[in-house]
DNA sequence: GCCAACGTTGGC
DNA sequence: GCCAACGTTGGC
């Protein structure tokens, strides 16, 4: 069966990687925008999703696991709003910025590029290898 | 801290 | 259903 793969941004100063990693596990809730909710819905259990840091670090700094599917927002107030919970799996041998993304040509479709402000969006299982690929070797020199 | 991009709201 | 106004995100 076919894993799907996504990315999810938070601001490291609301919640981090650090932070998820200590709780084990997470709801991942207080999405309000259409595009990023429907995603969310599209989540299947296994799925594995980046964890990318945006506005301090701005970059991808490890993978979660989708352990519990779509289910009511209990933060929001009024409004058909849904969270999935997640883990921790590994954190990236290094963070990938989102300048090597720009950098790299085989990912300028990424909605991380392209629809910068989508909180939770698709990532495609070469792009996905790609960045992991990215991760496991030494950063470009600058 | 600024501001461009863009998603959402609400008047018509 | 259009679109202007508004608010928010997030890179710089």
């Amino acid at each position: 069966m076919a894993r799907n793969y996504w990315l999810m941004k938070s601001e490291p100063d609301a919640y981090s990687w650090d932070t998820l990693c200590q709780a084990g596990r997470g709801t991942w809730d207080g999405v309000r925008n259409f595009g990023a909710r429907n995603n969310l819905r599209l989540m299947k259990l296994g799925d594995h999703a980046f964890f990318y840091h945006s506005n301090v670090g701005r970059e991808i700094v490890g993978i979660s696991e989708i352990v519990r599917e779509f289910y009511p927002d209990a933060t929001a107030k009024g409004g058909d709003w849904s969270v999935v919970d997640v883990k921790p799996l590994s954190a990236l041998p290094r963070p990938v910025t989102l300048a090597e993304i720009r950098a790299e040509s085989s990912l300028k479709d990424m909605a991380l590029v392209r629809r910068a402000r989508l909180s939770v969006q698709p990532v495609t299982p070469d792009e996905f290898k790609m960045i992991l690929k990215m991760a496991k070797t030494s950063p470009p020199a600058r």
